[in-house]
RNA sequence: GCCGGCUUAGCUCAGUUGGCAGAGCGCUGGUAUAGUAAACCAGAUGUCACAAGUUCAAGUCUUGUAGCCGGCACCA
């Protein structure tokens, strides 16, 4: 009899098979529904194909169709059909990395006489689809990377790909057919032909390994489905990521502008944007100062030997504006950071344990020359102002500090209904510690003390390496543009180092100086990327109160009802709503679409029925229906409703159950 | 900053082998006076991104510059 392995399941139970059984073998024997969606397993963590013969004992996952391991089965394998496509337009081309990812798969090249571009997807894709349907068999073995090293030899980037393998030796793909091979880890389907539906999206410039000091290559992104539907959906959903877009939205609902002539990354906030970060900045110093903050203002310029003390100047003066020389010796700096501003407040006056924790904020304006490729709308710009907080504390009021600012965080969110973030330790990179403020023991105690009270709050977070700040580890509030791109919406930073540089004290229980710690943080981020952020996650259909128009009023007939409609209009402006009439001579149907198209939340009509019962009809951003409401109703619900920074009125969660969670005890 | 692409009216876009600068929406004026997503008529849109070059003639071809878009790098 055979040798016998054993196959540990998902669900913990055991499967004796001959040794070398494939993984459709096993699949089959589990069931034949099963074997039909399998593509490939995960053997012991890594992704194996349905061809893979298994030698040893391990837990095994079928990984079928409609789970992301096996759309990384895909892709993996259209990248790899992909560069064979390359490969026989220009036989020239030489290939840097590839991978998949969630939304697809891209592989990198180089082409000596003008880079792949969009213009060559047509070619490329009928290529690729010649391949698919000759239905090629595509096999695996290892090869010793001494013996591939030769056919290499010319490719300067997959050589060194081969050389940072793993092992002695690697996995090669090749086409039965002998026409074309590929090293790389990640499993693919057998045959070619099991490609089903896929594009090619877009080219970009991506440097080799990352480091700007390298080559940049062309880095061609695509993707693949398994099922047309899926396909479809996910060129739908990057059609609708484009009209979520802040850039877009911003033009059609004219809140803001930037004009390249009258400088880059410079926004123009036109009435409407103006009246939601108005609303905005009001909320949050309302919020902090509530919270035992001390707002202030601090000057936007300063003398340069601020930033020089503060270490800014000598990490970050290829992105600050040049100083202006004075004529007399004196530089002032645009500030690019606010932090030393509130130093500065803090070291007015002599500090005691009794004003601990300290805390300063200031809705700062700050400068930044940011490189003309990182501007976008107003996700990037050079002129921005920052949601910025300070709070000074003793060494043992670190942690509760910092589940204050976090319940004060998580209470903003739900405000604004922010749901889709996730928690990001950043730690300085082991790897580069130049880069970092030189204190090994600081660093070891500030990020241990960061992940101790995360953990002590059973909050989910994933920690990046080579993410902190040049002065400390941080709490960084991930989420996502409309494009998908990663963002940071709020930060944490914990800083033993300013308090060093500019010899901050204050004096103890025990009559001596101590030295107190800053805690840097920001909730709300900029104005500038709150309002992008907050306008792509709305769609432009802003909460009552925070939309620039609240409600527009239409009469039916304007000499009858513009009367009473602005009788209504003056009654919801003594109670501090936006609204607005329109008295234009156009039809009743051309203004509601319009009222509709600008995404007011409420539309009220008014007619005889409504003057005779002194009332409105309601209609609500986004429906079709309408209702009679009487008008001092409906004006208390809305005051009601923007008091509780709703969008429909309803009740938010309980305040207990936010402390519950973050396990805060006042 | 880097690689690729793009740039025509306020917006979305046509514009043929080089031969008078176009449409829809919006805007302005007028007519119509209305019950829940687009009334009708008329009118004005403009340094075809900018600067050179080729040509009898350039929105169109060539070169350079700037900006924008996508991504990479950066992001205190």
């Amino acid at each position: 009899m055979a040798e016998q392995i054993t196959l540990t399941m998902p669900d913990n139970s055991t499967r004796q098979v001959e040794k070398e059984t494939t993984v459709l073998e096993v699949a089959k024997g589990i069931s034949t529904s099963l074997a039909k969606k399998s593509v490939g397993a995960r053997f012991n963590n890594q992704l194996v194909g349905l061809d893979e013969p298994l030698i040893d004992d391990g837990t095994i996952e079928i990984v079928t169709k409609d789970s992301a391991d096996g759309l990384a089965i895909l892709r993996n394998t259209t990248a790899f059909v992909l560069a064979d496509a390359l490969k026989r337009l220009y036989p020239e081309l030489h290939f840097g990395a590839s991978a998949d990812n969630e939304d697809g798969f891209y592989y990198d090249t180089d082409k000596a006489d003008g880079q792949v571009a969009v213009t060559d997807f047509d070619k490329l894709t009928a290529t690729m689809n010649k391949l698919i349907k000759a239905n090629i068999a595509i096999t695996k073995k290892p090869v010793a990377k001494a013996d591939l090293a030769a056919q290499y030899k010319d490719d300067p980037y997959k050589s060194q790909l081969l050389k940072d393998a793993e092992g002695d030796a690697v996995e090669v793909y090749s086409l039965a057919d002998g026409s074309f091979s590929d090293f790389g880890e990640g499993a693919m389907l057998p045959k070619t032909g099991g490609i089903k539906y896929f594009q090619l999206l877009s080219v970009a410039g991506a440097y080799w390994e990352g480091k700007s000091s390298n080559p940049m290559l062309q880095r061609i992104y695509g993707t693949a489905f398994y099922k047309k539907a899926d396909l479809e959906d996910e060129l739908k959903r990057r059609q609708e990521a484009k009209e979520r877009d802040h850039r877009t939205i911003g033009r059609d609902l004219d809140l803001f502008f930037v004009d390249p002539k009258v400088g880059n990354g410079l926004p123009y906030w036109m009435p409407n944007g103006a009246t939601i970060r108005r609303t905005i900045e009001r909320y949050i110093i309302d919020k902090e100062v509530a919270n035992g903050y001390q707002h202030v203002y601090t000057p936007v310029l300063a003398n340069l030997d601020l930033y020089k003390q503060s270490g800014h100047w000598a990490h970050y003066r290829e992105d600050m504006f040049p100083p202006m020389d004075m004529g007399d010796g004196e530089q002032l700096e645009l500030r690019p950071m606010n932090c030393p501003s509130h130093i500065q407040i803090y070291n007015h006056h002599i500090r005691s344990y009794r004003d601990l924790p300290f805390r300063v904020a200031e809705l700062g304006m700050m400068h930044r020359y940011e490189k003309s490729g990182a501007l976008s709308g107003l996700q990037r710009v050079r002129e921005m102002t920052l949601n910025d907080g300070h709070t000074f504390v003793a060494l043992d009021q670190i942690q509760d500090e910092f589940k204050k600012i976090l319940k004060l965080m998580m209470e903003v969110y739900e405000d604004f209904n922010i749901t889709d973030y996730r928690f990001r330790l950043s730690y300085r990179d082991p790897a580069n510690t130049k880069k970092y403020f030189p204190d090994d023991e600081m660093w070891n105690k500030s990020q241990s003390m960061l992940k101790a009270a995360m953990d002590d709050l059973h909050l989910d977070y994933y920690e990046a390496e080579g993410e902190a700040a040049f002065y400390g580890p941080k709490l960084d509030v991930q989420t996502k543009t409309a494009l998908g791109n990663e963002e940071t919406l709020s930060t944490i930073q914990f800083d033993f180092m300013m308090p060093e540089k500019f010899d901050l004290t204050y004096v103890g229980e025990d009559g001596k100086e101590h030295r107190p710690v800053m805690i840097h943080r920001g909730i709300v981020s900029t104005m500038e990327r709150f309002t992008a952020y907050l306008i792509e996650i709305y769609k432009g259909a802003f909460p009552t109160w925070l939309a620039p128009v609240q409600a527009v009023l239409i009469p039916v007939k304007n000499d009858l009802h513009l009367e009473y409609v602005n009788y209504i209009k003056d009654e919801m402006q003594k109670r501090g709503l936006r609204v607005r009439v329109d008295d234009r001579n156009e039809k009743m149907g051309y203004k509601i679409r319009e009222a509709q198209t600008k995404k007011v939340p409420y539309t009220l009509v008014v007619g005889d029925k409504e003057v005779n019962e002194v009332a409105v009809s309601v209609r609500k951003y986004g429906e079709e229906h309408t209702e009679e409401e009487s008008t001092n109703m409906f004006i208390d619900a809305i005051v009601a409703e923007t008091k509780n920074y709703s969008r429909d009125g309803k009740l938010k969660k309980s305040q207990e159950s936010l402390d519950k969670k973050l396990d805060i005890q006042e």
